[in-house]
DNA sequence: ACCTGAACACCGTTCAAGT
DNA sequence: ACCTGAACACCGTTCAAGT
């Protein structure tokens, strides 16, 4: 129970991957380090690298995690309800790891799952009759909404807890800004939460896209 | 000329965050280093911190920069054109400066200039007749859409330059990806770019917006 | 008031060594 | 094959000191 050297084969690459995801999710992306990764496996952070190539790797493999929990659209189903149920289980899971969203940006090579993940609203939206341009369109505005709307709402986690009156009292000048004051205190006698946005949005954008294959 | 101290006075808080942002735009956020922004400056690290109290608010600064060069609508024309050059003149923003758009999702306090952009889009909804939760939609819509939209051009040009062709040139298994394959193929061979989507888009939003007013 | 210098507690990662 | 230990080149930041 000192500190003895950790049994071995304690550590594989699947255990460094979730306990990573774990860590990010409890205590920040920035919180992830790989000495503290180790800490967590019971293990000298050396040792990680006997099953990740380095720290970018790493988050490659997280940032599939995350697509791995997204519902892939199946051929044959009616395309809209399939499209919105991907873009709900995306923005959902984008919220359980907010880290995730800001990972994808700047990572360069995308996971088998994610690409599984493209290629199955791809073969949904070919199989449904859409010509090649539309198709990009499609796909285009559709994820640009969903990611959109997940970094907006991880935005305002960020600046006061969900509701937008909450933002003024976060202490920013509210007198230069009479509009938003405004918009503010009518939202939240409104009952409006940010989030009630997302079905709103949802239906635009898919409305929008079957009216391309009409023209 | 040797290493004498640097002169008096050449350091100053506009200084400082104007070559941050030069620095990030020119070698990547991740190589602007309180360190390495001083040796640009030409003074030791610690001298920044005269005029900036870390480098959190520092990124919270840069981040306000970005938001002062996107145009902000003015009340009184039309409202879905000064909404649109709004749009074209974000995406082209966070398009200049490919660190900005993770920045933004991370930081807690908004500044001045980026409060006063959204003050000028809320004055326009309202002016034009849009109700309080009308409101909440149109901007929460249209703001995913356009900054979706510029994380997702962020994210093709991490993974290989522009064109879909390129991205499995990149080394991913085509196989296992036949539809990906061949809207990959079909879209370079019809001359589509990613960014021709971001017109048909933000027509797709804009209508959806205005058709809110009508029901 | 503004800048420097040395130091502290962190990082990711290399390299050589143990079992 | 898998893990450790010491070391290197970095970080942001504190604190005390110079002018």
């Amino acid at each position: 129970m000192a500190k003895s050297r950790a049994p071995r084969n304690t550590l594989s690459l699947e255990r460094v991957i979730t306990e990573g995801a774990a860590l990010a999710d409890e205590k920040g992306i920035e919180s992830l380090t790989i000495r503290a990764l180790a800490e967590r496996l019971g293990v000298q952070p050396m040792a990680l690298y006997h099953h990740v190539a380095n720290k970018d790797a790493l988050l490659d493999a997280l940032v599939d995690v995350v697509n791995a929990e997204v519902y892939s659209p199946v051929v044959g189903r009616p395309w809209r309800d399939e499209l919105a149920e991907r873009s709900r289980s995306m923005r959902s899971a984008l919220r359980s790891h907010p880290w995730a969203l800001s990972l994808m940006e700047t990572r360069a090579h995308p996971g088998p799952r994610t690409v599984a993940g493209h290629e199955a609203v791809l073969a949904v939206l070919a199989t449904a009759g859409f010509a090649p341009r539309q198709i990009g369109d499609a796909y285009a505005v559709l994820d640009a909404f969903v990611y959109g709307f997940a970094l907006q709402e991880s935005m305002l986690a960020n600046v006061g807890l969900g509701t937008a009156t909450e933002e003024l009292a976060a202490g920013m000048d509210l007198t230069a800004a009479p509009h938003l004051a405004d918009f503010a205190s009518r939202a939240s006698a409104d009952d409006y939460a940010f989030g009630d946005s997302f079905e709103v949005g949802l239906d635009i954008v898919l409305e929008g896209i079957q009216r391309l294959t009409k023209c």
